[in-house]
DNA sequence: CCCTGATTCGC
DNA sequence: GCGAATCAGG
């Protein structure tokens, strides 16, 4: 694949709208993010709002001189959020906050404890010993994302542990997310 | 581990 | 000009 004009143009518009090298290189397909990094920087269109660089001067083989002409500050750059990040943890959020409109999609409601199968609870709380303890930042597609602790204070974290496949949490606390319909049923509260 | 962008340098 | 390999970091 080659860089031509249109191909250009859909690089241009999804980086200025802050997409990730990635997600452009996916879209354009036949290229990896890497060609699409090399070509933003070709393009002179590097430094984004935000984005911090790593400057500093790496040498292996000191060959390069002056490169970077370092061009146009962006004056009025209005911060810009990235559109696109994982983020499907409004329903975990804090009890302090009201009701949030849970954009996207709606996670498995909170179980309640006692609606909780006294093995699983119990499984839940061994699981929560080893949990990785993970920082928003961390979480991932197939990281437990089971929220631990208040998130009012700094007794919060999420799980982190290995998700299963194709669930936001690990085996345990799928376990306690979704439960058969038949073993809710009859439960008594 | 997943991901991000930045840089280098042989092609 | 191109982009894989590598680096640095969240």
């Amino acid at each position: 694949m080659s860089w031509t004009e249109d191909r250009v143009e859909v690089l241009k518009k999804m980086w200025g709208e802050g997409q990730s090298a990635s997600q452009i290189a996916k879209e354009l397909g036949g290229v990896t993010r890497n060609a699409v990094i090399g070509k933003v920087h070709r393009l002179g269109l590097s430094n984004r709002a935000g984005t911090a660089a790593k400057p500093a001067a790496k040498d292996k083989a000191a060959a390069k001189p002056a490169a970077k002409p370092k061009v146009a500050a962006k004056p009025s750059a209005p911060a810009k959020p990235r559109p696109e990040t994982t983020s499907p943890l409004a329903a975990h959020q804090s009890p302090a906050r009201k009701a949030i409109i849970p954009a996207g999609q709606p996670l498995p409601p909170q179980p309640s404890a006692n609606e909780i199968s006294p093995e699983a609870l119990a499984s839940v709380r061994e699981v929560e010993k080893t949990a990785k303890k993970l920082s928003l930042m961390e979480l991932t597609e197939r990281t437990c994302k089971w929220p631990i602790g208040d998130p009012a204070t700094e007794e919060f974290w999420f799980c982190g542990l290995a998700s299963q496949p194709g669930k936001p949490y690990c085996e345990a606390h799928v376990g306690v997310a979704f439960q058969p319909m038949s073993s809710r049923r009859d439960r008594r509260r």
